[in-house]
Parts: C-alpha cells; structure tokens; sequence
DNA sequence: ATGAAAGCGCTAACAG
DNA sequence: CTGTTAGCGCTTTCAT
C-alpha cells in the first residue's frame, strides 16, 4: 500500500532526462493503483457504462485517493473537443450585456459546456489580440458580442473553422451564424413612438459608439421622413457624450442640450442609464416628465422600471438571443444541420410614463 | 511551390491509422515551408532575438502564408505553463464586482496573461463544478472573488498547486492569497457614522447573501454598543430581500418596514440599488432625504454620487484589489517570493447629502 | 470488457 | 544559432 503512493518509484530510468511537467496525480498513476491500464481509467472517467461495474468501483476509489483531476488540456488535445465555449464581450461593465451573458452561460451549461467569458475592451488591437488567444485554445465554440471590426480578426476566426456565433447586431456579411436585431429600425421605433404621440421638437442624446450611433442614424432618418427636421445641421439636435454612459452624463447632456435647444420636447437617450440622468435632471430643475419631456431610454433595466416616473425604453431580449447562440454554436459542435444561419430577434419598445 | 501547400502527400504511411487531429495547419507545415525544423519554428514565436534574421523572416512568411494558429494547448501541455488565468465571480450580473474585474483584466493584459471568468452562480454544487473544470484546464493563476464555500472546492484547489488569490472578503484560512476587507467592521464604521450624525432609530434593509448578513451582523453589533438598540429582536429592526438587490425591492422594502416601524430615521442598505430605490421612495411619499431619514449604501455606484439627492455609501477600491490579486498571482508564477500573504484593503465611508 | 500502440501539437533538454 | 530526441497527459484506432 506504500508504494502505491510514491511516485512511480519503480522503473524510472533516471539516467538522462530529468522528468517534467506540473507533477500533479496523472491518469497513469490513478490506473497504476487500480491495477488497470490507462485507457480503462479514462473510460471509466467518460463512459462509464462500458467498464464492468467492479472495474469502475476500482478506478474511482483510486481517484479518490489520489485527490485526481483530470488534465483537460491534455484531453482536448488528443480529442479536439474542450467542451469549452469561449464568450467575448465589449466589456462585462454596465448592464448592457448581462442579461444575454447569464443566459449564456445558462444554456452552455445545460448543454454541458463551460462557457468563458473575456473582455475586448472597445480597443481593435486587444479584441484581435483575444481572438487569436481564443482560437489558439481551440474552443468548441466562439459567441461574439457586436461585430467583430478588423479585418483580421474575421478571416482568422473563419480560418480557425470554429463555430462562430456573432450577436447583438446585423450585419451583411456574418462570420457563421448571427442572432441580432436592426440598430436602424430601433432608432425608426422610437422615433415613429414620439411622433404618434404628439412629439414634435425632438431631440437625440447618444453614447460615442458605435451601434448607438446607427440608432441615432435610424431615429434621425425616421424624423425628416416625418417632416419634423428642425435643426439646422442633420435635422434633430443632438448631444453626444463618451462611454460609457452613465445618469452623470445624462444630467450633463440635458444640461447641455437645453442650452442649446430650450424648446425641446422629447429626448431618445441611447442608453437607460443616460435616461435616468436626464429624468433626475429634469426634476431637478422642475421639468415636468412627460408632460413638458417626454424621456425614452434603451436596454430596459430594472431601474427603469423601478423609478419614478416608470422610463419608456426599448427592451432587448437577450435571454433569447443567448439561447438561440448556444443552439447554434452546440448544434455545429454535435454534428447537426443547422437550418438559417441568421436570425433577427426583433425588439419591444416598452411604454411607460416618461413619455 | 505547388507540394508545399498540400498537407504531408510525400511519405505518409497511410497503411494503418488514419490521421486525425482538427487537421489546421500545425507548426510541423510552417517549419517544412520555411526549412527548418519545427523547433526553430517554435523559437521562431517564442524567443525571436534566439533566431538568426534571416530564418525569423523565412518562418514569418510561412507563418503569413498559411496563416498559421498555434495551438497553445499542445504549447501549455509541453511547457505546463498556460499564459492563462481565470477569473470566478458569483455572477458579472449587477455592479457589484466590475470594477474588480475591469482591474483584473487590465492588470493581466499588462503583465502578458489572458484573464478569463466564470460564474459560480451564487450556487455551490455548480461552483465546485466550476473549480473542477477550471483546474483541468490548468491555468497559471485561479482568482476568486468570495470565499469558496465548500470544502471540496477549497481541497481541490489547494492540492492543485495553482496559485490561487482570494479576494472580497477576509477570511481565516485563506487557501494561499488574500486581499478583502472586513465585511463586519463595514457595519460597524456605517453605525458610527449615522450615530454620530444624531440618529437613533436605525434600521437595516439587506439582501440575503453571507457578505452582506455580515455587514448586517457587524451594523447591529455596534448599535447595540451605543446602547441604542430598540427592536424587540436582535435590537435593530430589519428588512430582508431575495437576491440579486434592485431598486424596486429597495422601494418595496422601505414601504415594509415603515409600515412595521413608522419612527425610524435612518436605514443602512446592503446595495447602492436598493438605497436608491429606498430614494425614490421617500421622495414618491414625501419623506424628506435626509432630513426625516438618513440613507446609506453600500458599493458606491456611478449612480449614487448622480443621484438627487447624492447617496452616503462605502466604497470598495476594487481597482487595487485587483491590482494586488494580480501582483500576487504573477509573483507566484515568475517563481517571486511573496512576502504578506494576506492583504486587508480596508473600504471608506463617502459622506453625501442623503445622511 | 479490456488493452497495446500510436499519436494530438508543441517545447524542454541536451547536443553540436 | 540550429537540430535531435523524448516526452507533456490524454484518447484514438485496432485488436483481443
């Protein structure tokens, strides 16, 4: 029974090369001690149902009393499958993404893969240096949040034949399959939403990047097709603050913004928390919401909800997008067909009293 | 030119086993376009100045023209070492650990190591399954934010020889590192402050979690040291909402515990969300902030320091815990010695007009 | 149901 | 500065 504990101390042949690695319990060792060879260990770690019930007992006591764990690395290297899915996200700051990084990592979990998240930052060259990183661990699969930007990056993420799945947005031109919604049309709702009740002097307060930006693009198109342009340069004053937006940037924007424009008589904010600042302003300075203001915000958090006056903002489901990318992503991994490779999950604008 | 591209046609001894493996291109082909053997290929990427110009330049173009990927996986197998450090967080849902991880991120980004998280999900047979997959994968540094909870998790760490760095919390028996602060004297020093401001009738509305019970446990302690305990139950009366905490149940509960105990004149609140919700409540019944009820938070929220009126709150310096968390794990892996194992970062308290 | 042999793709060790 | 050799720890293929 000593012997059983000390590092096979038998045939080593000492002679030239000293050994290596990390020195933890390895496969060899736990089937050393169950008196198997390496092979049945490893099936019973993976199908156990093919090793005889006495054989498994024996290997899995011999686990549990080295304390082994096995070395996946090791693993997916032989097998090329790391039942790991690999997340990347702009930033996990801000509520933005959380909904759809929950379900995410709900639904990879209930399909048995791990899911692993990691940060781009907003910057091109980290986000290409993370995806070479990624694909260098061979994941199973890749879920991208927002367009990927560099060429690069694309082709490489192409090149890897990685089940991509790029979310958040709708692009011509997606890598492999792609769960998002319209940016434009989303800027078109809400425009069309002030319009039909009774706005008219209507006005834009938007983070610097890049999606809000082309809801700003699609808020602003909708208003000169209605007629109601009335600022001299593109049609609808606006106020652009830098990310990430926050209620600080907000009550600052409004600020801002009445200064330049005192008749305005709607605000579409390209984020909740920038809505919020812009109702805690507006109170402030006693400007009744909605009547004199109507406020729209977009990403429908619970504080929005929460707060007083409730905020009309444009919901996002990502729960559903994140289970739709997961199916994806294990649908390619498994083997199966997978029928459209691109799906528009639409969005809801959501009524509240602020406007 | 034309045989480089095609994959080993030249003596392949296809007689028994068949190839297999994702079959990308491996440094073997780049080594065999650029004439060298695959080890130069290797020093190639890794130690370029160990590489005369001339062959760097030929195993570049290689690299360009097939547009190799290495596999880091083989890499860290051969080399135990993985350039890769996890990140577990009970969830990225919420404000609470952002800046921590935005500093976690940056700090290994800087120090040339991919940082990557997980979720426990606030669950602890997933968070043991989480550590065990993360293990396997062998990273060079595991960060853990809260105390594991299960004895398991914490053995199995312990026996994986990985540098571990636990962060958020203080605790007795770190399982190697530690930077946290004192979730108890956080009470203690938010009682001080609200009883030295002349309040006497003190509540407490928490979320249900360990961290923040001990924050609460830390706050009753010291009122009752004041002698200015007035419940009939441990001697401060309290409020106890589900995770995760919002402002809507921070309305909520304020209506709750009014309702039980309409003389209080200050609450403590476990999270800047439900203080805020606690704000917007007051203000929605005309109960004036701060001067008929004090409000204090806790994690200093963007939001808190925009809001109107400005909410008191505890800050946690999460970009130094970070910061250190990181020191201490790239200090363990370059082989550094670490002298303090266990850092107390303390918090303060940021006196605003809602006290 | 179990095992032997042969790699997965890469790098450490030791030459030259 | 470059190459040869021998693995890292696991799983695949083929055989019994």
């Amino acid at each position: 029974m000593a012997d059983d504990t000390e590092t096979s101390a038998d045939s080593a042949p000492r002679s030239r090369r000293p050994r290596r690695g990390a020195g933890g319990v390895t496969l060899h060792e736990v089937a050393r001690i169950a008196k198997v060879a390496p092979i049945t260990a490893s099936r019973a770690l993976n199908t156990p149902d093919r090793v005889a019930p006495a054989t498994l007992a024996r290997v899995r006591e011999a686990i549990e009393r080295t304390g082994y764990v096995p070395n996946t690395l090791a693993g997916s290297l032989a097998s090329s499958r790391s039942r790991l899915v690999a997340g990347v996200v702009p930033t996990v700051v801000g509520p933005v993404f959380q909904e759809l990084i929950q379900s995410l990592d709900d639904s990879f979990a209930a399909a048995g893969y791990q899911f692993m998240l990691g940060q781009s930052g907003y910057n091109a060259s980290r986000e290409d240096a993370l995806i070479e990183a990624i694909i260098g661990r061979r994941p199973d699969g890749i879920v991208l949040t927002g367009a990927v930007h560099s060429e690069t990056g694309r082709r490489r993420l192409q090149a890897s034949r990685i089940p991509v799945c790029e979310t958040w947005d709708l692009t011509d031109t997606p890598i492999d399959t792609l769960v998002g919604f319209s940016h434009e049309k989303v800027g078109t709702a809400v425009a069309a939403h002030l319009v039909a009740t009774g706005r008219r002097r209507l006005a834009v307060l938007t983070g610097d990047d890049h999606r809000a930006l082309r809801r700003k693009a699609g808020f602003v198109e909708a208003v000169r097709a209605a007629g109601l342009a009335w600022d001299s340069g593109d049609g609808v004053p606006t106020g652009i603050v830098g990310a990430p937006t926050t209620a600080g940037s907000g009550r600052t924007g409004l600020i801002d913004l009445l200064a330049r424009y005192p008749d305005i008589d709607a605000v579409f904010c390209s984020s909740d928390l920038l809505a919020v600042g812009v109702l805690i302003e507006a109170r402030a300075r006693g400007l009744a919401v909605p009547e004199a203001l109507g406020v729209v915000g977009f990403g429908d958090l619970a504080l929005s909800r929460d707060f007083d006056p409730p905020l009309t903002t444009v919901r996002i489901d990502g729960t559903t997008i994140g289970r739709l990318a997961a199916r994806f992503i294990v649908d390619r991994v498994e083997g199966r067909p997978v029928a459209e490779r691109v799906i528009d999950i639409g969005f809801s604008v959501i009524r509240r009293a602020s406007s």
